[in-house]
RNA sequence: GCCCCGGUAGUGUAGUCCGGCCCAGCACUACGGGCUCUCGCCCCGUCGACCCGGGUUCAAAUCCCGGCCGGGGCACCA
């Protein structure tokens, strides 16, 4: 019984379930991203999950922009996609837009209008969505093939004003399923307002996303559609009838849950608001959890990995707790991140016959590929305010990796005494800053964007001042670090003598 | 209103298809302890759950029915 329990806990653990039909070599995945927005973790972790199974499958895996709607993409948005992607470290073997396949899907309307699979409608909006509520048929159903076919064409000639007509499927308007009640697969859009930015003001007929993507989930060969479930598994039933009627094999769909994190606004249009009223300073903000905004702050690509793999791909609405986010981060960074001493809200102390004047310290106590540095030292250091605050005269305590000290005074600049090099156990250790190896620390501490109340936090950046040991110079502009008894931080610029950090997290 | 889908500890999950090996496993958090020249990492331990009500059965987290709660969809968005 022993070794069953134990099995079963061992036998689980790494990887995503199994997909299914799915075969080793001719998995094809693909990513489908619309350039409409700013990616976010959301999208991170969609990518991810594409990207295990991939690799599991040693699969073949398409990015494809779904960009069939000029009126909501933008150029900027394409590559923010394809970074995020990268960052996250997503391959991809070839990259596919949809707004240059329009021939095709053309091509393909005209093929389906002649099996009498589409026809043109000229019912308004509101009589379209009447109809399809009531579940009535209009007389734009029986229009003639060839009918069709002219029209489709003077539709893509422009000769229709937006609005005037649209391509529908041929569906079945009895269905229990509203979205197969004939849904329009073709609409107007009129280019000179919405160029769009790939292929410009060309195009007056765009396909809608069910025909977009159901025609290059065709042309592709995709096996596995592994999205969130915000498309609705309504419209997996339309996809497939398509597909059909086009002659491929429905891909299996697997469509997980959604997903909150709690203190973040993941929603795009809440994030845009941020934005556009500046209580953050962009979209890489580093309160946002956009994929560039966790590349900001610090967050290490690995961790969208691991919250995959501990999330999965269940159909449960899952909670995101940041402090998972910041768990994962953490021990990534523990291991490579070099340590430094730092002094926030800085008090100067002086060590009356200071016996050492030069001590090599290493970067991390066990990785021994980040080195070590040498600091001279002529008994004036920084420490932190908070720790001097509580000491009193007579007071024996440890300079950090150094030796031990003894409070003689308490003034202006506090008195101290050497007391010894052996470690006493159970002394308080402080990190400490040679005053002589001092530059000033600019130090941001991120707090959540959202009150406990849900209203949003207008102070949530804290600014504190210290300072930090001018070993941080040998480090690029972007480096992770651990600040001793502090937090995790990222150096983001150095002026002068000033540095500039934050705190990823503690 | 109409269609789906889901509800296992604070959180995320395993188990549910094919009822017994589950008085429910794992991980994070919390708490306690250990290790450590960091308040970090690591190690050990503790607390803690099958939404509710019926039914079927020798036996139900697992099957059936009803309820409640949550999510998604029902666009000329993707």
């Amino acid at each position: 019984m022993e070794e069953k329990k134990k099995a079963r806990s061992t036998e689980k653990k790494k990887g995503l379930p199994d997909l299914p039909n799915a075969q080793i070599g001719k998995v094809v995945l693909r990513y489908a991203p619309d350039p409409s927005k700013y990616p976010h973790i959301g999208h991170a972790l969609n990518y991810m999950i594409n990207e295990l199974y991939r690799e599991k499958y040693q699969g073949k895996a398409f990015l494809r922009f779904d960009d069939t709607n000029p009126q909501k993409v933008a150029r900027e948005f394409y590559d923010a996609i394809r970074d995020g992607m990268k960052w996250v470290g997503c391959k991809w073997d070839e990259e596919i837009i949809a707004s240059t396949k329009m021939e095709l899907f053309y091509e393909k309307g005209r093929m389906l209008i002649s099996n009498s699979d589409l026809y043109v409608c000229q019912c308004d909006q509101e009589t379209i969505r009447k109809n399809r509520e009531q579940m009535m048929e209009c007389s734009c159903r029986v229009r003639s093939v060839e009918e069709n076919l002219e029209l489709f064409d003077r539709m893509i000639a422009g000769e229709f004003p937006v609005g005037s007509a649209v391509i529908r499927l041929k569906g079945d308007m009895r269905s229990k399923n509203a979205v197969m009640r004939d849904p329009v697969m073709f609409r107007l859009i009129d280019p000179q307002k919405t160029p769009h930015p790939i292929v410009g003001d060309k195009y007056w007929l765009w396909p809608t996303y069910d025909f977009e993507s159901s025609i290059l989930e065709k042309e592709l060969g995709t096996t596995h559609v592994l999205r969130s479930a915000e498309f609705g598994t309504m419209r997996v039933e339309l996809q497939s009838y398509l597909i059909k009627l086009l002659g491929g094999v429905p891909p299996v769909f697997h469509q997980y849950s959604r997903f909150r994190i709690t203190g973040a606004i993941t929603k795009g249009r809440e994030i845009r608001e941020l934005v556009e009223k500046g209580i953050v300073l962009g979209w890489d903000d580093i309160r946002l959890v956009t994929i560039s905004g966790l590349k900001n702050r610090g967050i290490v690509p690995e961790v969208v990995k691991d919250l995959v793999l501990e999330i999965g791909i269940t159909a449960t609405n899952a909670t995101i707790d940041w402090k998972k986010i910041e768990t994962f981060n953490r021990r990534h960074l523990d291991a490579s991140a070099p340590r430094l001493f730092t002094a926030l809200d800085s008090v100067k102390v002086r060590v009356e016959e200071s016996p050492v004047d030069q001590i090599t310290l290493r970067y991390h106590p066990t990785n021994d590929s980040l080195g070590e540095r040498t600091l001279s030292l002529t008994g004036d250091f920084f420490v932190s305010g908070h720790d001097v605050f509580s000491l009193s005269e007579g007071d024996v305590f440890r300079l950090k990796d150094l030796f031990n000290v003894r409070v003689v005074e308490i003034a202006d600049v506090i008195t101290l005494e050497y007391a010894g090099k052996e470690l006493i156990p159970n002394t308080r250790k402080l990190q400490w800053v040679p005053v002589s190896q001092a530059l000033s620390l600019e130090y941001t501490i991120p707090h959540s964007l959202i009150n406990p109340d849900g209203s949003i936090n207008e102070n949530s950046l804290e600014l504190r001042k210290g300072v930090i040991e001018d070993s941080i110079t040998a480090f690029e502009v972007g480096s992770l670090f651990q600040l001793e008894r502090i937090g995790f931080a990222k150096l983001n610029k150095r002026r002068d003598r000033v540095i500039y950090m934050h705190e990823i997290h503690k």
